[in-house]
DNA sequence: TCTCCCGGAATTGTATGCAGTACAGAATTC
DNA sequence: GAATTCTGTACTGCATACAATTCCGGGAGA
């Protein structure tokens, strides 16, 4: 009885990943029949899927004429990070009252093992999965999985445009990675101590610095999503 | 044709107003066949909105088990309102940066226009109603489309409990409303003075003043909820 | 009495078919 | 030539059928 997961799981998933990548570009229509075909279901569970991507912002919807990708644009993505300073601010907060000792330190031993690592990494996509896991360990420290959820779901939607950022910086940087860890480390050592007022003060100045990056990387997105046209 | 609307829509609607007034019980199944033919459609459009409300959080789902209604406890209730503080006052924030004089003013004049109501108001669902109204409208003025739509979700996940808390304090004061507009009006004030500290600590000890209350209501909520059993 | 196991009933999971709608291009009118 | 209606095609909306799974009650054995 290997059957844990279910179809509709597994072609949730995998539109979930696709969306989050842009491989439907931006206000594309989608075509049911087509994706169905190159997912292994019927239409049925397809727009099960389909439904929960709506509800979750990574698709929209028009009656009579279907799903479509999510647009992308600057005010759009702006929103995004501002949702996130909203959310992580507050959880940070949180943490600082909740979290136990051993918790924080734990969070602080996690950034040191991964501190070579981190300013070794040349790939994007695995210094965006370290970034991004800090982020959801940091979120665990306020025991509110509400804000844990809400988190989840905005890194999604706003995780291809980090990647660009990402990529960007290393390029600029002359394939050195922006490995600014320090950032980090600032956030957890007020929360260490107990400062809500500065680790908030510290959450809030990091996010807001990607922020800034962000439009450009939503540029050069449109032109990777609409120049190659694989 | 004045069908702009589709069946999945109206289900959905429908559902939504179900789950949050727990017209399902906290963990109870829904049973797809006997709501199908409650809601006059079949299973295919109930199932795809009622995927939509899973990843809205309204309902849960397991696999070959179905779907039901979310869970109701204290922590899961202070989760929601810890999440609006931090949607709330971020909006508020970036209102104090971002509102026009002309926008501010209206939302203080709405707020003139609805104190005799609100005073008078022995209604929770009407209280509620222009409570609710308040917040979207005060959210609108950070012009942040996912703020809003977050604080959307929230409302609607958080609205039985409000309601039971409303009732409460109406029913303590001896029939009289417990309108304490005066609290919107100091947040108002805070942002027509752009002053970002004032307006989100008033708006933050606003929530939390619920918040507090809100263990109470959920233990009404609970007896309501099973006791009768209609 | 308790536990385990089994069969049937109930319920969910998914494929499919058909009806209805939107869209693009041809045909028609001015 | 431009605007407009017509018409075929492709696609979505939904009901239904059947397969797969879970649920539930009873009986056998300890």
């Amino acid at each position: 009885m290997a059957k844990r997961e279910s179809n509709v799981d597994r072609v949730y998933e995998a539109l979930r990943r696709m969306a989050a990548d842009f491989a439907f570009k931006p206000d594309q229509r989608i075509n049911e029949s087509a994706l169905s075909e190159v997912l292994g279901a019927s239409r049925t569970p397809l727009r099960e899927a389909l439904n929960r991507l709506v509800a979750e912002g990574f698709l929209t919807f028009q009656n009579n004429r279907g799903f479509f990708c999510r647009p992308l644009t600057p005010s759009y993505i702006m929103d995004l990070y501002e949702a996130r300073v909203a959310v992580e601010c507050e959880a940070v907060r949180l943490a600082c009252n909740r979290a136990s000792d051993e918790d924080i330190a734990a969070l602080a031993d996690y950034l040191n093992r991964m501190e070579p690592e981190y300013e070794s990494a040349t790939d994007p996509e695995a210094l965006l999965a370290m970034d991004e896991s800090f982020h959801a360990r940091l979120a665990q420290l306020s025991s509110n999985s509400e804000l844990q959820r809400i988190l989840n779901n905005l890194n999604g939607r706003i995780r291809y445009i980090r990647l660009i950022d990402l990529k960007r910086l290393r390029d600029r940087a002359g394939g050195k990675a922006p490995g600014d860890i320090s950032a980090h480390r600032q956030i957890v050592e007020g929360i260490a101590a107990r400062d809500a007022q500065a680790a908030t003060a510290a959450m809030r100045s990091h996010i807001e610095k990607r922020r800034e990056e962000a439009t450009e990387a939503v540029r050069i997105a449109f032109s990777q999503l609409y120049v190659p046209d694989e």
